[in-house]
DNA sequence: GGGCGAACGTTATAGTATAACATTTCACTT
DNA sequence: AAGTGAAATGTTATACTATAACGTTCGCCC
């Protein structure tokens, strides 16, 4: 990921610090909450820092929930895409990593000559600790 | 896909059928253009009209795209899933299923004891036709 | 013909995202 | 130090997506 060490410009630090000290999925309108006291005022220097952050890999969207998280690892590895374990109880956000090229999952739509040059995951359910208190 | 067969109402019918004559992802507010000389008039009555054909397997949402499509296949078959192959150059939106219960891709949340109860995949990227195109 | 639930209609509003344009900052060069 | 070009910022307005809240109508079954 080789964006991934130039430096943030002020704005982008100040979204992606409170992103990242929250430590969950926020709405662009929560990050714009969050960081009123900082300085920024309108949507759109949210929105200009999270496309920033999106492309330099420290933020991720979460299209299911047009929200965004601090990306949790470092996933420069192996290329791997990155999937989202969305739990619809108690609202966590959990990153995991797409192994390899996902070829199960790609394969039909590769084989028919498709080029992907992004992929999108996101699995909602239940997270370990709801799950079980649902069964009890 | 048990409530596949209950008829649809008379607004159901009429998005489906729009969906399913224009043959692409289209926005809830595409739809109310296309239905509108139907009688219907408000937004409202479009999106509840899409959360009853989505929960029937008659529609699909595209969440990359806040679009909906209208289900190509018979999936009802394998309990497969299904993905979006979607052309950021031409705007085509291919549907496919992913296979069985995509354990690649599930495994490691599922280990965490993460429980999915569903599963979305979108590809972005360049269809066989505007792939080739851009070559030349 | 009364009761019930699903579907429908209407208005208003909440929530998400971008357009357009002016200004400032900053690294780099001359 | 002044010039300059790209990136970042600031401001206002607006477009696009989705739902709340309420009342009415329809179809079915008893």
């Amino acid at each position: 990921m080789a964006a991934r060490h130039k430096p943030l410009s002020g704005n982008q630090a100040k979204v992606y610090d409170a992103l990242h000290k929250a430590g969950r999925a926020m709405t662009a309108y929560e990050i714009l909450d969050a960081v009123r006291e900082t300085g920024i005022r309108a949507p759109v220097q949210v929105y200009r820092a999270l496309e920033k952050l999106g492309k330099s890999g420290h933020v991720h969207r979460v299209e299911s929930l047009n929200a965004f998280v601090a990306c949790a690892h470092d996933h420069a590895a192996g290329g791997d895409a990155v999937g989202f374990a969305i739990c619809d109880d108690c609202g966590d956000v959990s990153e995991f990593p797409v192994p390899g090229n996902a070829s199960e999952v790609t394969k039909a739509p590769s084989k028919l000559g498709f080029v992907t040059e992004h992929m999108t995951v996101e699995l909602h359910g239940r997270c370990a600790d709801c799950a079980e208190r649902e069964s009890a």
